[in-house]
DNA sequence: CAACAGTTTAGAATTATTATAATGTAGATT
DNA sequence: AATCTACATTATAATAATTCTAAACTGTTG
């Protein structure tokens, strides 16, 4: 379990003020054995679920935009209109489950490195994402 | 230059009135030489500033997700809270332009065929898609 | 051409997100 | 420790994308 202050020196030292709120979302986000993935919503339940303390909407939303501009969070398009993000920051791919909406991180052996042959004239690759869509062998194809 | 009529039976081959929108859309997205992507903005558009039709918002929704349902239109996430649309669809990959949000078609032969070693029990993929963010050189890494 | 199921429409409702402006607070300065 | 200041938080309003609704309309079938 790692303690409060480690989360404050972790803020301080990418220059984000350790406040309150934001050492509340380190608690929920980090202090657990493995990484995961939520969208704002389901960040926002956990804090005022588990924990019962107020916290504004505003602030999740810019909290965790700011960690995602520091690495702390990588965010992860796959269904318009929905953000989600994932705490493991780390080069990886995923499963997405069409049925539950769930996301799984794939294991590194899963898929072979991609070899991007040609790329965009004078531009450079910020970053290779592959999404498998999975769902039930019975549904139909989405 | 497609003809209508031909739009009308391919309409109807998949099981969908061929109605006065359908058809315009239809239009606006297969008359033309290359595929390419849009949003539902873009085309609302199109369609309202190169052809002169009044056309209700929720018929583009609609009609574009009839379309997407029956293989006419493939949907792309890149960005939550907007969705893109390709009227490519083909099992193909994609840069995505972080400067100017444009979408840009992969070359078949520009990535290696994906190879996916394990799947997620009793699911099967319904897809494998992979997207390469690209911004300038200079610009910092989103 | 009558009947009906599917479609379109305008506008309201919903959902996710961002902006605003007042209040609060962490950390430096005194 | 009191004060200062820039950054954060908050509640709420605003915006944007999308979906819903209910009434009017229109292909299609018989």
């Amino acid at each position: 379990m790692t303690k409060n202050c480690n989360f404050i020196e972790k803020l301080r030292e990418v220059g984000l003020r350790p406040t309150k709120q934001r050492i509340k979302i380190c608690e929920v986000l980090y202090n657990r054995e493995k990484t995961f993935h939520f969208t704002i919503n389901d960040l926002v339940k956990m804090i005022s679920e588990k924990m019962n303390e107020k916290i504004s909407l505003a602030t999740v939303y810019n909290t965790v935009h700011a960690f995602e501009k520091k690495g702390y969070l990588k965010e992860i398009s796959i269904d318009s209109h929905k953000s989600y993000f994932d705490t493991n920051t780390s080069a990886h791919h995923h499963f997405f489950d069409e049925d539950t909406h769930e996301l799984i991180d794939c294991d590194e052996s899963d898929i072979d490195k991609i070899n991007i042959r040609k790329n965009i004239t004078g531009k450079k690759i910020n970053s290779v994402e592959v999404l498998v869509r999975v769902a039930s062998d019975n549904q139909t194809q989405k």
